[in-house]
RNA sequence: UGCGGGGUAGAGCAGUCUGGUAGCUCGUCAGGCUCAUAACCUGAAGGUCGCAGGUUCGAAUCCUGUCCCCGCUACCA
């Protein structure tokens, strides 16, 4: 939900910014544990997957995500590229069929590595049963094949990972050496069949990884999905969570390679949210679930929500705390003090002094100028530090050179005092000029504020008649779109939360 | 065990590479203003920069030791 979060405000981003944008997100479905559960439960796992990806859709609907596609990995579609794609991997001896011996934990059907072997003395963690040294045929996928361009690509890539910690981490393991991995089992059957040998059942991990391309068709050259989407690969990123950083780091890469198709741009590996303080359980009483979300969504708003867990968020190396007096002073310190309040006061101001309309920034032709605040400059500055800390994915930053230009136009009225020239009829010109320039600006920020608070934003827009069209962006937030003789209402765009 | 990151005001962080008045956001306090949602603007208080040594005229910054926290240590999705 965070992660997806996270794509929809770079996706909206992208999107204002003319690019053409394909935004994918979807449920990862099979696997032993799935199966297990279905079986618990007396289902099918066809039926358990149906049900969970339904919930996560229901879920997804209530945050108005904007995503292009939702792929599951059961779709059929999904499954036989998958198959093809492993088929050309087996046929370049990529895949082969090997045998893999360890430790056996007859009661839970697992096995153990060698190391974590050697730490229970061999003996079953559960029953305490003698792990028994077994084996079993197993399809490999041969990733020590690529350690050299896996290397090559991470030193002439140093943005392939994000944030750098990450990278650093993976380069680390990666010096250890690459072995081969295991893309298949039998003991279950909840999966893709290994194509030619159905005994044999695709690991979860590698058939959602393929999940990516599929979405394209790139894996049915012939179809009118390829057709229409392959101009949409390679990928700008990948946003997912640190648990599943090395499969994407290395092991994606390393399949894309051997398929010859281009790799992704950036994988950038957000980390995990923890709540008031501590990891998120059920039995604390602080997770984070649906009915909490709710609540926060019913009193703070959904553009709250977002604006919160974007910026606060674990987008860093480390974890983010989920605090509920954290989200409430934020709320109030940036939505309801400064932009809520900055919008409010601007358009008060001209519903009290000129009924409402917006007064032209000119006098005899001119535009009339302040000492130290030139505001057409100001936004063009804002516009490309936002342009590019949304392209580099670092959103927070992004918005907070948003929060800044908002912050200066306060200082903007506190030191021309508009409330004191309404005072004399002489000034009428300067503020009007003012008031232009202030709601000029603010009309810009709203339009950088977009992806982060999109109905807040297109609220005040509507408010103040200054809908934005399909223009290009540079058009969009041109200084002077705001027209002289528009009429404003004054808005209150959020609410003050107190306990 | 090994590798990597971190410990700076009440909270969250920047500064460390390229030594020289310790900075930002929020909170607290005082003043200003009154257009605005008890808001906004200005200013102040508050820190032995994990601990102990060393180099230097001078160390948050460089070196050594030490304590604590976190991530990774693959076949687990």
């Amino acid at each position: 939900m965070y992660t997806t979060t996270l794509c929809d405000v770079y996706a909206r981003a992208m999107r204002w910014l003319g690019h053409d944008v394909f935004f994918l997100t979807g449920t990862d479905e099979h696997g032993v544990k799935v199966e297990q559960s279905a079986i618990e439960k007396g289902v099918s796992p066809q039926e358990l997957a149906d049900k969970n990806s339904a919930e996560f859709r229901s879920i997804m609907s209530i945050f108005e995500l904007t995503n292009d596609e939702f792929i599951r990995t059961t779709d059929p579609e999904h499954t036989k590229q998958v198959q093809a794609f492993v088929s050309t991997l087996l046929e370049r001896g990529d895949i082969y069929l090997g045998t893999f011996e360890g430790w056996y934990d007859e009661g839970q059907e697992e096995y153990h590595t060698e190391t974590s072997a050697r730490d229970l003395q061999y003996k079953s963690p559960i029953s305490g049963k003698p792990l028994v040294r077994s084996s079993e045929k197993n399809y490999y996928f041969k990733l020590s094949a690529y350690q050299e361009r896996i290397e090559t690509l991470f030193a002439e890539q140093p943005n392939l990972v994000r944030p750098e910690s990450r990278f650093n981490e993976v380069l680390g393991r990666l010096r250890e050496g690459l072995q081969d991995v295991p893309i298949s089992r039998t003991n279950f059957s909840w999966g893709i069949p290994m194509p030619s040998d159905e005994e044999h059942v695709i690991y979860v991990w590698i058939d959602a990884l393929f999940n990516y391309i599929t979405a394209l068709g790139l894996g049915d050259s012939e179809s009118t999905l390829c057709k229409d989407r392959e101009k949409y690969w390679p990928a700008a990123y990948h946003v997912i969570g640190k648990e599943i950083l090395w499969f994407h780091a290395v092991i994606w890469p390393a399949v894309l390679m051997a398929l010859e198709l281009p790799l992704p741009n950036c994988i950038f590996a957000h980390s995990f949210w923890i709540s008031e303080g501590k990891k998120m359980s059920k039995s604390m009483g602080n997770f984070i679930d649906l009915e909490m979300i709710d609540s926060y969504l019913e009193t703070y708003g959904m553009d709250a929500w977002r604006y919160y867990i974007v910026t606060q968020g674990p987008l860093g190396a480390s974890d983010a705390d989920f605090v509920a007096e954290t989200f409430q002073d934020l709320y109030n310190a940036h939505l309801v003090n400064t932009v809520g309040n900055c919008t409010s006061r601007v358009t008060a101001m001209i519903g009290k002094y000129f009924n409402g309309e917006v007064q032209p920034e000119t006098k005899d032709g001119a535009r009339i100028v302040f000492d130290g605040f030139d505001w057409p400059e100001k936004c063009k500055t804002t516009i490309h530090s936002w342009t590019s800390s949304m392209e580099s994915f670092s959103l927070s930053q992004a918005i907070e050179s948003v929060m800044v230009l908002i912050r200066e136009v306060d200082v903007f009225i506190n030191e021309t005092a508009p409330f004191k020239l309404a005072k004399d009829e002489s000034k009428t010109p300067e503020l009007g000029a003012i008031l232009y320039q202030c709601l000029e600006t603010l009309r810009i920020a709203s339009i950088l504020l977009d992806p982060v608070i999109p109905i807040k934003m297109n609220e005040f827009r509507t408010s103040i008649c200054a809908e934005t069209t399909n223009h290009t962006f540079e058009k969009e937030t041109a200084w002077g779109g705001l027209e002289a003789g528009i009429k404003v209402e004054k808005v209150a765009l959020f609410p003050r939360v107190t306990h």
